[in-house]
DNA sequence: ATAGCTTCTGAAAAGGTTTTCATCTAGGTA
DNA sequence: TACCTAGATGAAAACCTTTTCAGAAGCTAT
């Protein structure tokens, strides 16, 4: 590998003069420096990026930081994340959160052994103590999906709550009176989606019947099938379900086609996300969109932001959802 | 952020021996290389991952190269490799070719600036010069998806054409004369799964009909459904598809589905991938099963064997596919 | 002629680790 | 007693950059 010194030595010039050019300082006679960029062209030069970061002490690096669930929606999430995190000329670099005390500590680790310029995290943890840590040695951060006012943060988020509720209502609206819930555990738009269902049936005078909650245990396709399963199981009077997400959605609508259950005809679905296979389904899912490519744009933004300024913006950026109708609702009554 | 010397200092002992007791080198008392342990785990230190990699000259990373299709195929193969990877000590680093020239040089830059210690690529490159550079400088690499015999890289892949004769053959034995072909472009899959399917035809004398084939402008559920729709306006007879992947044949179903064509009685339709998904569209998706989980584990295997061992296993593994039988195939006559 | 700028350049330090080499001590052997 | 060896330790070099500081050369203003 070709280093500085090397190129110093055929321009006949000094190290010095040579990061120079490389970093367009002034002060260097363009007659030199057009002899140090042939040189570092022909030679195919490039800086030795572990040498830069130790003597700046940066990393040109972001981390985000999500707990081992990868499923399509982060799958889009982090498109646009990496996408626009190279914009702004950051490298991403994933952390998998496998939940489990060793893997947090790793974690930290590795959050101290690498100069990390920034990170994104991506739905709460369970563990706070991160939080302050991060708080405390101030890196710059955003929160992507959720928010903790108390530290400061900025954030990019939906609100969960109003979201389910906006779903559930939309049922509620169609003439549904018997719907059942979806949702998962461990994490907290899990909780708060739960809560916007109850909500929903709160406003409108209808009961809330634990027989028809389930909490999956998961949040994937599988999760959702196997819910819808013990749900049909119950033999609870049932017009409509509503999936924390899409993909608990899409599985309870394979449930209910395997249990000869016809949807929308006999049971309507709505879910929560809108994923991209969502509009694919058969038939096409009825859900609520969250701007998911937005939300991974916008927290990128965020976190160069805070690095480029200096100092956090705090910033709260809250998108809005809506209802997009397709097919897997029916009108009653 | 505390160093080595910090621990150096409060032990009481130099640099060196700290080094040492980290590095679990012999020649250091039990007594001292217990205190040297203790404070580092008072103070918390973890050691610099630029000053360790610079000395060291590896970075305890490899790369996972691939052009920017960020599909559930991938998502699944790389929730595999990032999960060995790990396992085997290394942290993942993903490069997302976006298909242009100057995306092509940033990873070269890219890689003579980070010293990956290996290389992962997914799907294979257009332009060869990026392997030949690889080879040049014995870069531990392991290609997935593809072979490549002429370098001598180890690799793991399936037999494209073989697999997807397999799905055309099934159709076929089902009484299907009429099949139509949905593939993409750009990657040498998309064209090896064509051949594949024209070689079915011809083992079982039927004729090739290009009006049946649809070259989309991508591999996912839009490009399917596009596909599906310029291929119904042909109004050929037809009654099977194949489609190069699961995703195009998802979007296929779809179009289908809206065009009032009923899956698999009036239209059959088989993949080739089995993503997750597809045992969870309705109806389920016949199709090619690729063993993704395995082949993302077996690419990281065979890396790290290859920086292990020092020098290239030169191991081609091919996995073998199975058809799996689900809802959209129909027998007809 | 002198002092004071400007422009350009190089030497050297710093960043945090690992490793080599040298040194020191204690114990064993001739 | 003199010498050697093995174990334990530290000093210093090396990895590759960037940046600070100092100095040289050429110019302008006094």
């Amino acid at each position: 590998m070709v280093s500085i010194k090397d190129i110093a030595r055929l321009a006949g010039v000094s190290a010095s003069t040579v990061s120079r050019v490389l970093n367009e300082r002034e002060y260097v006679r363009s007659e030199v420096r057009q002899r140090v960029l042939d040189i570092v062209k022909e030679r195919g030069y490039v800086p030795n990026h572990a040498a830069r970061s130790m003597v700046l002490q940066r990393s040109f690096t972001i981390g985000v930081v999500i707990p081992y669930l990868f499923n399509m929606f982060q799958r889009q999430l982090f498109a646009a994340m990496e996408f626009f995190l190279e914009q702004h000329g950051y490298k991403t670099q994933f952390f998998f959160l496998r939940w489990s005390e060793s893997s947090e500590q790793a974690f930290l680790r590795r959050l101290k052994s690498e100069a990390l310029d920034g990170i994104i995290f991506v739905h709460e943890l369970d563990n706070p103590s991160i939080y302050h840590y991060i708080k405390e040695i101030n890196l710059p951060v955003t929160l992507c999906t959720f928010e903790r006012t108390e530290f400061g943060f900025p954030a990019v988020h939906i609100d969960e709550e109003a979201s389910a509720k906006l779903a559930t209502e939309y049922l509620i609206q169609r003439g549904h009176r018997d719907i059942g819930l979806i949702t998962g555990e461990h994490f907290t738009f899990g909780y708060q989606r739960e809560k916007g269902y109850k909500k929903a049936l709160a406003a409108h005078g209808l009961p809330y019947n634990p027989e028809l909650t389930i909490r999956a245990a998961s949040y994937n396709p599988e999760a959702g099938r196997a819910g819808m399963l013990t749900l049909i199981k119950r033999k609870q009077p049932l017009s409509a379900v509503f999936a924390a997400t899409d993909e608990l959605a899409i599985g309870a609508i394979k449930a209910l086609y395997e249990s000869g259950v016809r949807v929308p005809a006999d049971v309507s679905v709505v879910g929560l996300d809108d994923i991209d296979i969502s509009s694919f389904t058969t038939p096409g899912l009825t859900t609520v969109r969250q701007p998911i490519f937005e939300m991974g744009k916008k927290s990128a933004d965020l976190v160069c932001d805070w690095i480029s300024r200096g100092h956090t913006t705090d910033k709260v950026e809250q998108f809005s959802t809506i209802i997009v109708e397709r097919e897997s609702v029916r009108t009653i009554g």
